[in-house]
Formats: structure tokens, C-alpha cells, sequence
DNA sequence: CGAGTGACCGCAA
DNA sequence: ATTGCGGCCACTC
């Protein structure tokens, strides 16, 4: 279910990034704090690599937009990746936060102290 | 069953 | 502004 979660931590993750709609991107501290554990975000990464493979990981970024080290291909494979997707990767192989992060319903980036 | 690692984030010096 | 360290949950050896 997408709102029914009652599973363990990683579980919710897929589920917030299974919701992420496409052109869109959400951070590994905003999955983990939206999963209850704003410190856990290293846990968002591992599961990301353990979990379903068939979810939209590429939507899932750093804090700074940045893209992963260890995605399947590189930065370069993730970056390519996005761009698939439609979203705007610069050569830092950086989105822009501000204009392509999206939020859950219920949920604002003051939360998480975003630099918006 | 115990210990270590991991696609990170936040704070302190 | 930059660098270093701790912390959290899940999975693997």
C-alpha cells in the first residue's frame, strides 16, 4: 500500500521513492527523516542497494543534489539516468533542488531545513 | 549470534 | 569556508 506502512525502516523508503513522480528528485535525509530517522540516512542508501531494483532510485539524491557513487554505472549512469527521466543535471552532476525537489502531501521542506 | 560495512547527514573545531 | 567524527537501520560475512 503507499499509505498503510507498517514495515520495517527501508520498507518506507521504497515506498516514498515509488512515489516520486517522474522529473521530480527527493534526498536521502528527507526519505530518512520521513521514515522517522532524520540521522538514518546512510540506511536509505543501503537499502537502495539491497532493495527493489525496479523502484526509481535514480530519483533519490544527496542533500547538495548530487548524484551517487555507487549507482550502477557511476555518476555518469545516474546523471544519464535523470536525464532519461527529463530532470535537468548540471556537469557537476548536480540538480537544482529548488526547482526539481518534490515533497510528499503533508510534508514542507522547513522540516528538514532545506536551503530554499 | 556478533561485528563490519554502506549510494548519507549534521554538527563541532 | 573546510575538515573530521558520530550516528542511525539494514544487510552480509
Amino acid at each position: 500500500m503507499d499509505d498503510d506502512i507498517a514495515a520495517g525502516f527501508g520498507n518506507r523508503v521504497e515506498a516514498y521513492v515509488r512515489q516520486i513522480p517522474r522529473g521530480r528528485v527527493m534526498t536521502y535525509g528527507q526519505l530518512a527523516a520521513l521514515c522517522g530517522s532524520p540521522r538514518a540516512a546512510r540506511i536509505v542508501g543501503g537499502t537502495a542497494h539491497f532493495g527493489d531494483p525496479d523502484l526509481p532510485w535514480q530519483r533519490v539524491v544527496n542533500k547538495q543534489g548530487g548524484l551517487a557513487s555507487g549507482y550502477p554505472g557511476g555518476r555518469e549512469g545516474h546523471k544519464a539516468a535523470l536525464e532519461a527521466e527529463g530532470l535537468q543535471v548540471s556537469d557537476e552532476l548536480t540538480v537544482d533542488l529548488g526547482r526539481l525537489l518534490w515533497w510528499p502531501a503533508g510534508f514542507e521542506p522547513s522540516q528538514t531545513g532545506l536551503p530554499l
